[in-house]
DNA sequence: TAGTTGATGTGGTTGGACCACATAGCCTAG
DNA sequence: CTAGGCTATGTGGTCCAACCACATCAACTA
């Protein structure tokens, strides 16, 4: 029944044929990160199908994060093979909030839930502290210098998904990275709207530095619960998107 | 007539542009679930651009489960939106599967977390429940009758994601179903080679039933508990060790 | 009245043409 | 001999004009 078994002649549309075979290349190994797809009129010709079957098929693979068109000639050329799993995520989100099929609570709930279990599982001597350190120093300059939100969320940003990526599990950082782009437009929205930036800008600088230093002590737990008041907090102030009670 | 104030950037390929103004249509509420985009022919006079570029972007919105394309005429006809978020993620979690940079061992540890909010969080008299129980007799009635995994499997998956829907989060009910999909064919590659699948599937429909208990009984906790244990068990008789990592 | 048949409009597919772009390599002026 | 410019080549990006299969509906026919 879950065969992966391909037929060919069936009533399968061109461009998923197109599709099937990629797919096949790449589990098969033949195909792998940083390689280069065939030139789309060679796979056209390969495959029977029209060139326009062979673009159909890779815009929606290049919409997937799996592959990135460039023109021209040279290494920067060619349809080649990357993997960015949070691009894809993150568009389809998007699109889905735009149809108000998926509330922007239920995203902020989600994000809290992921955060949170990143924050309990992170390793005190993981790699991507280090970076998360460098980026708190970052948003202290930030705030002494220019004061301007926009680049202290940015940082903010980083900060958070350093913090996913010190729990190792690639799902879970791909799914926070596409969540925050998800809602990157509603987060800056009220955000521009805070009466005083600089005592929040303050505030959740505090509690980046204890949230560091829970994981960095070892105490998952309170480094989860932490976490979890910080972005409540945060979107509580916004005076929006509160999830449900809980 | 369309008097929208899209940046058309011109270094904008030309199906992003027909996404931009689509998922606009769709932000401003003028297209909605149900609704039907214009033919392609139409869509493209409209918004000048050749019926390729309409049909890439179509082609990538269907990908991402935002519209479904049907050919003919009458009411299953045209391009009309719906909202399918499972299929987006499944499909794009699957392929970044096949390129070997989203390790299984991520998916299922990211599915228990999921799967155990999930059931920590629902509420004893969910709607949803009611179908997970149905289904618990419709995998009894299979297991007497035809005893096979697959057919007990696929209600197994819709048990699964009854719980995850009762808790009531679009996000975590669209990621769960992803997850699964994008696993589905590794769980039943070695679901086949259980040695006495009969015990194995009176174990689970007997795990199942005390999960479903502990919810009813609004112990979150102990549901969570079981929840955890019951996915571990399986996967971990299957054979499959955590895939090694370097 | 009941069945057939054609008109109409939908997405699906194809081949060909042309464009902008970026490199590699030849080729000329100095 | 070198430095600069120019052309050949190949890439994806875009457009057009067809044709197909399909599904409905209305007009027509027995």
């Amino acid at each position: 029944m879950w065969s992966n078994h391909i037929n060919y002649d069936s009533d399968m549309r061109t461009h998923q044929l197109v599709l099937t075979w990629i797919e096949k290349q790449l589990s098969d190994g033949q195909l792998s990160v940083g390689g280069r797809l065939p030139s789309e009129r060679t796979l056209a010709e390969q495959l029977a199908v029209s060139r326009t079957s062979v673009r159909e098929a890779i815009r929606i693979l290049e919409a997937m994060g799996v592959v990135r068109a460039g023109v021209g000639s040279g290494p920067e050329a060619g349809t080649v093979v990357i993997s960015d799993p949070t691009a894809a995520l993150g568009s389809a989100l998007r699109l889905h909030v735009a149809t108000q099929h998926l509330p922007v609570s239920d995203i902020v709930e989600t994000r809290i839930l992921l955060e949170t279990w990143a924050a309990a599982r992170a390793k005190p001597d993981a790699p991507e502290l280090d970076l998360a350190a460098t980026l708190l120093g970052e948003m202290d300059a930030v705030e002494r210098v220019a004061r301007t939100a926009d680049d202290f969320l940015a940082l903010d940003i980083r900060f958070h998904l350093a913090l996913a990526d010190a729990a190792g599990n690639a799902v879970v950082s791909s799914m926070m990275g596409s969540l925050r782009e998800s809602i990157q437009g509603y987060t800056a929205r009220f955000t521009a709207n805070l009466p005083d930036w600089d005592a929040t800008a303050s505030r959740l600088q505090a509690e980046h530095r204890e949230i560091l230093a829970a994981i960095r002590n070892d105490d998952g737990a309170r480094a989860a619960t932490l976490v979890a008041a910080h972005i409540e907090g945060y979107y509580r102030e916004g005076g929006v998107g509160r999830p449900a009670e809980g």
